[in-house]
DNA sequence: AAGACGGGGAG
DNA sequence: CTCCCAGTCTT
């Protein structure tokens, strides 16, 4: 039977391969020289501001916080006023400042900490990471800074840089390429030094190691730099992936009268307003899953709906043949896939004539006003003189 | 494992 | 206009 290590351990197991003092070293050596120093919540070691310039910096520039934190610190001195000042102070302190969620989260988290732990933020990261907002990363960031212990953070500055120096293709927003991640932050911590190399990390990442045109002839690791040697420094790293864009499926029917087809006209609002077209059921519905897709009879069958059924019904008997291959159809906000069902009249009803709905023959359809991809696919009807 | 949350700045 | 930023939490 297969051991598996548990996905939970994953992100925590040190590789011996990505252990290199060197990398600390040369990282808190530069730090000491050239990095930041001067930032507001770096003149103390009070576990409060720590955790208060942290939480803000979530997500958000340092220029943006700065003027907040100081702001904050001004009217909460201290954790303690912070918990006990009402909810609606906190929210106008943090106005602009987005992802309003951490304001919250500071607030209950401030009230934690003086109920739980006298007021007294923990030093150890697992306790800092049951508190409300405060993450892996952060926590790490808050007992390094505050109390000097060995522990690796993990924000958009440390994936930037370790995606450039060891040439980590992938979007670090990944799973995957995030527990690696991990386990070379953990891998790469020092001994001594923690909060120099934290910083430097940090730093490295927003003045020298930035996304676009880093100074690469100023940086401590160009040297040893994956993505510079290969100039790859744009590319790297991985952009978040587009995300795709959503998709509808249509059902649709093509009903055959010998050589006519019946069209129905379209509502003047919405996609292809106002035009004719195959008459289609239910609307656009979300995609599900592309299962059926395979344009055999049996799927013909799974995608007709009742409603397609009851419809095709109101121009006399009919009989279904097949599903048609499946149309992809890319609009500016969606990818629509067009099911169509084959159909064939095989008796007429007593009336046939019905509002919107008109009979036309193959060729005449081609040339009237019809949705490119649906005049696309009776062109493609009619040349191959498809037999029933 | 992917999405929501947010306002501002860079290109 | 798109992408990204000292991430966390929820689905």
């Amino acid at each position: 039977m297969k051991r598996r290590i548990p996905a939970a351990a994953a992100a925590n197991f040190i590789h011996p391969e990505f252990v290199d003092p060197d990398f600390s070293a040369t990282v808190i050596r530069w730090q000491k020289q050239h990095g930041r120093h001067g930032l507001p919540w770096q003149q103390s070691r009070e576990a409060y501001r720590v955790w208060l310039s942290e939480i803000m910096l979530q997500q958000t520039q340092v220029s943006a916080v700065i003027p907040y934190y100081q702001k904050f610190l001004l009217s909460f001195p201290t954790v303690f006023d912070l918990a006990a000042a009402p909810a609606e102070d906190v929210m106008a302190h943090w106005s602009g400042l987005g992802y309003y969620t951490r304001a919250r989260n500071l607030h209950q988290c401030a009230k934690q900490v003086v109920e739980k732990y006298q007021g007294q933020f923990p030093a150890e990261q697992t306790l800092l990471e049951q508190l409300p907002g405060i993450g892996r990363s952060t926590a790490a960031a808050i007992t390094a800074f505050s109390y000097g212990t060995v522990a690796a953070i993990l924000d958009g500055n440390v994936k930037r840089v370790f995606a450039r120096v060891f040439g980590i293709a992938g979007y670090p927003g990944s799973k995957v390429i995030e527990d690696s991640m991990w386990q070379r932050a953990l891998a790469l911590l020092p001994e001594e030094g923690i909060e120099a190399y934290t910083q430097g990390l940090m730093d490295l990442g927003a003045t020298l190691c930035t996304r676009s045109s880093p100074a690469c002839g100023r940086c401590p690791l160009q040297a040893r730099c994956v993505a510079f040697a290969e100039d790859r420094t744009a590319e790297l790293p991985t952009r978040k992936p587009k995300k795709q864009a959503k998709e509808k499926r249509a059902v649709m029917l093509l009903l055959l009268d010998q050589n006519r087809v019946l069209l129905e006209r379209r509502p003047d609002s919405g996609i292809w307003g106002g035009l004719l077209s195959l008459p289609e059921v239910d609307g656009m519905q979300p995609y599900v899953r592309a299962e059926e897709d395979t344009g055999d009879t049996a799927a013909a069958f799974r995608v007709m709906t009742p409603a397609l059924l009851a419809l095709a019904a109101r121009f006399g008997e009919i009989e279904i043949r097949r599903e048609l291959p499946v149309i992809e159809h890319v609009f500016t906000h969606f990818k629509l896939h067009i099911h169509t069902v084959l159909a064939e009249l095989t008796q007429h009803a007593p009336q046939v004539t019905e509002a919107n709905y008109v009979w036309l023959d193959l060729q005449q359809a081609a040339d009237a006003g019809l949705p490119a991809p649906i005049k696309t696919l009776l062109n493609s009807l009619a040349q191959a003189e498809l037999q029933l």
